[in-house]
DNA sequence: TTGAAAGCGCTAACAT
DNA sequence: ATGTTAGCGCTTTCAA
């Protein structure tokens, strides 16, 4: 019974019968806590995200879960609704119960400290969607920030918009200060002068959206068309509208970051900037599991950028007024394929 | 150093300070594994979803997650997309893997022997949004789904419809029957006979939406009314919509069970039987947590039956037409707050 | 080819 | 009050 010498070549298949019968007739389940005191692995990841409840995260999530899945790890997923105490907390747990590796979303000014610690002790970090800051560079899988931002814009200005304001997420996230830079060489290069006024702050949060979404749109001038650095705020942005009796694209044009879910079962159809969620929850967990499993072994970090896409859709459409001629003919009622 | 007799009460002082330095100077970090083997309890649950994609689960999820934290637990979610292979696979990868309860959403034709075993074996298992086909009973947290389906088609019935079409579940689920059972309630007490031509059978997802959708909408007696019974599907009746160029409420009413995510941001507003998702996930983790705990050993089978809510919102508005009164007044556009 | 035994790091029972 | 030790179930090395 002791030697239950599993997958070893030189048996005899008529001990091997034997175990195998008394594998069955004992009903007996390896114990893998055992197996992991042993090999001092846990074939266990650690997934910590802002919040499932984003419609961002599910397909991130299930990315991920599909990759560890398909090499029999669990994936075991903490939300911090961006606390950074509670962020800390939960690498601090991850690390006593012995995790081999951890997919992280970091928190707005989290201490990237204490992610080097981690890793310097062995429990490799893929950071995914957003970048911690810090001058060191982690194992990471985004999207190109700037690139989708600028398409996006490009996109209103070809429609002939030149009074463009932005909703940016928190400046205190690299990626948020991407969008931005993204929405600045849109404009740059349509030789459109950048207005600060149009330049304002949120956090990635509805309420931001909709307390900037109506301020904005409460100016005097007010901007012809919005383009929103997160799905969350546009939602925010929607409601501002709706309060305010706007109506899009007709009152003001509007485009956003991410894509919401069923965009296309509702209205209005929002013109979008796609990130491959899946992907960059896939790639993200087989880069770690490369690292867990010593397939990277002496390689630096490595920076996955995945492209992201634009779907353009009626929330941008061009509108025909009295005495204007549409810019746009075929694709005025925006682009359903 | 062998004797980290951690929180026992007597130990001088002295000592405890003399070890608690050292814990410190090593950077000691407690192995949990090794802490499972002996203990033989993992501190860990399984959940088993059919897809955290489909927006019904994030908030169930984040329910059981702010449960199993609150002690502790880790909480290790895997999606099944409903195939019985997998979660059969998944099961026994959860036994193995030594986690202490199990929460379950059972797949459509799920062989309930398999759950039977488990719970028999020791490992709890409490099943939430579904019940398993079977003759014995298993600790369940779910909604009342004939209740939600009753109060809604009540409604659609006070808007003055009498020709209500119900696109139900697959009928292999109990879930889906109880909900085809309110249907079948609501329409009785008013005196309505059913007509079995009206009830259409699809299965949760999508595409089954879109396809008994247009089906229903083509007919040469259009129903005035639909109720789809769940989220999915309702997505599946909007593309319907869009395609065949129709509008609702104006050309068909139209409420389902669940609700979508951001149903207040985007037109049609849907009238909808709203679910406490988060209390599905946070009660079935709570039980589960209690069984694990030996907290209500001896006692039988828990039911938890959770109440719906009815959103009434303009997806069901009163139309007004040439020569028709409106029957109600002042919700005749839906009822926003 | 097969059996025996040490050791992973912790807990709990026991000896000092 | 504090130190020692057996044993959880597996893997790996070594002996028979």
């Amino acid at each position: 019974m002791s030697n239950v010498l599993r997958s070893v070549s030189s048996v005899q298949p008529e001990l091997r019968q034997r175990v195998e019968a008394a594998i069955r007739k004992l009903d007996y389940h390896p114990n893998h806590v055992a197996r992991s005191l042993k090999s001092r692995q846990t074939e266990t990841l650690g997934m910590v995200i802002s919040d499932i409840t984003n419609p961002f995260f599910p397909l991130v999530v299930r990315g991920a879960e599909d990759a560890a899945s398909a090499l029999g790890y669990f994936l075991v997923t903490f939300n911090t609704d961006d606390r950074i105490e509670r962020e800390r907390q939960v690498l601090s747990l991850l690390r006593s119960r012995r995790v081999d590796g951890v997919l992280l979303v970091v928190a707005p000014n989290s201490d990237a400290s204490y992610i080097e610690t981690l890793v310097d002790d062995g429990i490799p970090i893929v950071c995914i969607d957003r970048i911690p800051n810090s001058s060191r560079t982690f194992d990471s899988v985004c999207v190109d920030n700037v690139k989708g931002a600028q398409i996006c814009v490009q996109h209103l200005i070809m429609r002939g918009h030149t009074r463009i304001a932005i909703i940016t997420g928190s400046l205190a996230l690299q990626t948020a200060r991407e969008r931005l830079r993204g929405y600045e060489l849109a404009l740059a290069e349509a030789g459109i002068e950048i207005d600060r006024d149009l330049v304002v702050e949120g956090d990635f949060r509805q309420d931001s959206g909709l307390r900037l979404g109506k301020d904005l749109l409460l100016r005097h001038r007010r901007p012809t068309a919005l383009f929103v650095s997160n799905g969350m705020m546009t939602i925010g942005v929607l409601e501002a509208l709706e309060e305010m009796g706007l109506s899009c694209p007709h009152d003001v044009a509007l485009a956003c970051f991410d894509d919401l879910p069923f965009a296309k079962a509702f209205r209005p159809h929002l013109t979008s900037v796609s990130q491959p969620c899946y992907q960059i929850g896939y790639q993200g967990a087989d880069l770690l599991l490369q690292r867990v499993r010593g397939e990277l072994s002496g390689q630096g970090p490595v920076s996955i950028r995945l492209d992201p896409e634009l779907k353009i859709r009626e929330s941008t459409a061009a509108i025909l007024r009295p005495n204007e001629p549409a810019t746009v003919g075929p694709h005025a009622r925006g682009g359903r394929k």
